[in-house]
DNA sequence: ACATTATATAATGTACACATTAGATAATGA
DNA sequence: TCATTATCTAATGTGTACATTATATAATGT
């Protein structure tokens, strides 16, 4: 179970240095969830990317959960 | 942004008991999640819940991502 | 009676998400 | 040439998810 941030920018024709400033994390941290590096998240991290992606958790949860 | 556990339990006709055995999780952490005590979680503990719970992760995070 | 289900509280410890500060390299555009 | 975009690394600190151990109460079933 890993999250497909990048996937998503890709789709959107974003960066991930876009995303990095639209959420206000620090830069470390950020690559830690972008790479999943992690292995928890906070929900409001979560909610966070999923409004800036204008995705749901579904979406970012790779195909595991895609319908 | 809160889990919507109880209510799938609801659903399901089961009760915090059976998901917390099946879980692994000691109680007490169990519940904080249950009762949203907590601002986040890991991921291999939010795909067992799905799993257990046969649903997604948008039927656990309320109103907010459902279609 | 006794085991199991189903819930609860409290204390102590470890691992890790995320913050903060301080840097760095390279491309692009004004 | 200098700001901004777009990426990267390293050190140190705080808050908190989750583990562990030890309890407790009450219902239900055998």
């Amino acid at each position: 179970m890993h999250l497909r941030i990048d996937e998503i920018l890709k789709q959107k024709g974003k960066t991930r240095y876009w995303l990095y400033i639209q959420l206000g994390l620090s830069y470390q941290n950020f690559k830690k969830i972008v790479e999943n590096e992690t292995k928890a998240i906070k929900f409001e991290n979560l909610k966070a990317i999923c409004d800036i992606l204008e995705c749901t958790p579904n979406d970012l949860f790779e195909e595991y959960y895609k319908k």
